[in-house]
DNA sequence: CGATTTAATGTTATGATATAACATAACATG
DNA sequence: CATGTTATGTTATATCATAACATTAAATCG
């Protein structure tokens, strides 16, 4: 277990190297990592934060990359379904895959009071999850996990 | 373990008994358990499936309880905030609490062949997810867990 | 009781999130 | 280069949610 998010990490290589693994994920899989998908992933990957759609939406527009609200929620589409970003219902925003690559199912921690967002890699659908859907007869397409709380700094900072 | 929501079991009951365990703790708390809301938790407690909250107001204007958005929210504040009902973050959406009058967690079973809602009883923030929470430092404060899937029900008419 | 304050409701307006639908352009492939 | 497919551009609108302020009801207490 590791949660990217939160603590140390060199950034500007985690932004360069999610860059560069999407592309070959995309080279591999037949995916086309356009230039606002690429744009868009990139964003995302700039800070350890959920963004809105509106908000990817506004930097396109600067850049001149689109300006309609389907723009960069197709983009945004495409990197959900391809696991290169997740969406965060309790935020209604997005944020790119900390653990590209590997199949995972996600938990995602989310400080409510600097909204920055951790990825926890830790899968529940084994163990008790698991177990008691198999007992409710429930066959697990998806899940979302999605803690709220105050992050180690915050608490440090005297937020809580 | 249970799963309120499929599988069978008194609903007329289920109910007249949620009405009644709600109005009981609002007494003891001092709430007001007034007939919007009252109304609101009924129409909840009469299916196993999320209710938005437009669909919630289409109701009450029918009935003279209220007409704009405001009406519903604050009803369904009210609910969710005193535990009894839950928001579905993924459909933004609310249901009624399956556990009532227990402290919980709640995690949600979403078929979304039939859009019914399975609420489990089972604390993830003890095990792994705390465990995970406490080496990244978080401290919990809320937790949303929402697995997408296929009911059995749907499995057997072959929905899925 | 009647004044005060607190909580709930009514109402208008608007903000924020999301997608349907259709037109056009780019690209791959036979 | 015709054809199918995928991506993009664009308009319009659906859906979800809340701010802000007015009014009413209820609880509290001198």
């Amino acid at each position: 277990m590791d949660a990217i998010g939160f603590g140390q990490h060199n950034h500007a290589e985690c932004i360069s190297n999610g860059l560069d693994l999407v592309a070959t994920q995309c080279r591999t899989a037949g995916l086309k990592f356009t230039p606002v998908r690429r744009r868009v992933l990139e964003m995302l990957l700039a800070e350890h934060r959920a963004h809105g759609a509106y908000e990817i939406l506004d930097n396109l527009r600067v850049e001149g990359l689109g300006s309609q609200p389907p723009v960069s929620y197709r983009a945004l589409e495409f990197l959900v379904k391809n696991g290169f970003a997740h969406k965060i219902e309790r935020l209604n925003a997005f944020i790119a895959c900390a653990h590209l690559a590997e199949n995972h199912a996600p938990v995602f921690l989310i400080c409510r009071a600097c909204d920055s967002v951790a990825e926890i890699y830790t899968d529940l659908t084994r163990g008790v999850l698991g177990r008691a859907a198999k007992t409710a007869g429930f066959q697990i397409e998806r899940t979302a996990v999605e803690i709220e709380g105050i992050c180690t700094t915050c608490q440090e900072g005297g937020a809580a």
